[in-house]
DNA sequence: CTTCGAGGTGTACACGGTAAACCTGCATGG
DNA sequence: CCATGCAGGTTTACCGTGTACACCTCGAAG
């Protein structure tokens, strides 16, 4: 059995998900889950808490299903699997991508308290680079900066890509964002 | 002289300029300019219209005063100055940069097309970068993307800071962006 | 003097979040 | 067994938005 609280954070994420850009309001949320607007603040004290809610939920979810493309391979196989992973999830439901990423939200996860430890999906990425450290394929350097750099070029790409300022197609984007981290792997120098 | 339009513009990019985190309406926008919210609409069809002139005036504005920062030195000294002044103009007017930046907006600029050419600021890069590559200091490669790839990971730096997921104080984060422009010219392997 | 258009005003509407008061059925303790 | 309370729901209403619409006004051009 569904709460109505979930039936109602369901119905926000519907909205985030769906193919429309549709603004998520409490009119429209309350309308998907059956129930008259107000219903939702029995639930959370504002529409504000209702999106945290879902971002935080869509996050966990988010989380789980990642890495498990290229679960195995070599190093740099893995990296690239996870990038594609990230595309598919940036590309493949751009509203709630933004919503999650680029959304000013009170705790979010901050650089670099939160990211240590395995906290995903930060935490993953992290261990690949030490990884990749370990075993020379990369160069030894702090593993939480030169994460987090590759990570930010990714989402800089997708933040122009997705406000509409790289004129490819999703294929050409993508290929675009594998030569980047390559780039990255080699320096431009 | 200044016209009406141009009092009402500018009280709308007072507004993003200004410390608060105000939004821009068009009554406050009215209010400042000392004339009914009304006015506005004859001199722009909608406030999406009003906020891409303030966002093309800007984006003017902002390229004239670029670079003139460090216009001798080195070429990395150069394209550091270049990194310092996107930093000065996207910390110290975090909501300008949020609205110029992010926000989508019909008619932005596009990669590649509009990014050939010297269309400031994206055209003063990619002559430096050509530039490096002609003196040897930045390796053979495609200039349009290599400098898309430097200011895309400057610009999801600047986004994580800005959304406050980066805990640092103004100086740490523009070291930190330092550090991850000077990964990207040596490669991180 | 008429006219006419540029620039301005007040009013009103639809849509958004949400406060407040009210309703209702079910579990529970007296 | 009934009063009670409360979780979860509803209706109504208020305020802040963008903006359509009808109106005003005043200076210059014919």
């Amino acid at each position: 059995m569904t709460t109505a609280a979930e039936r109602i954070a369901d119905a926000a994420r519907g909205i985030l998900v769906g193919e429309g850009a549709e603004a998520v309001t409490m009119r429209r949320v309350a309308g998907l889950a059956g129930v008259s607007p107000m219903a939702a603040y029995k639930h959370f004290p504002s529409r504000q808490a209702l999106l945290d809610k879902v971002a935080e939920r869509a996050f966990r979810e988010l989380a789980e299903g990642w890495g498990s493309r290229a679960p195995g391979g070599s190093w740099e196989e893995r990296a690239f699997g996870l990038l594609d992973d990230f595309l598919d999830f940036a590309l493949g439901q751009p509203h709630l991508y933004t919503f999650l990423m680029t959304d000013r939200r009170e705790r979010a996860r901050r650089f670099p308290e939160d990211f240590r430890g395995d906290v995903p999906p930060f935490g993953l990425l992290v261990a690949l680079v030490e990884e990749g450290m370990r075993e020379k394929v990369l160069r030894e350097d702090d593993p939480l900066e030169v994460t987090l750099t590759l990570t930010a070029s990714v989402q800089g790409l997708v933040q122009l890509y997705l406000g509409g300022r790289i004129g490819l197609a999703e294929d050409g984007f993508r290929e675009l964002c594998r030569r980047a981290v390559r780039r990255i792997f080699d320096g431009v120098r």
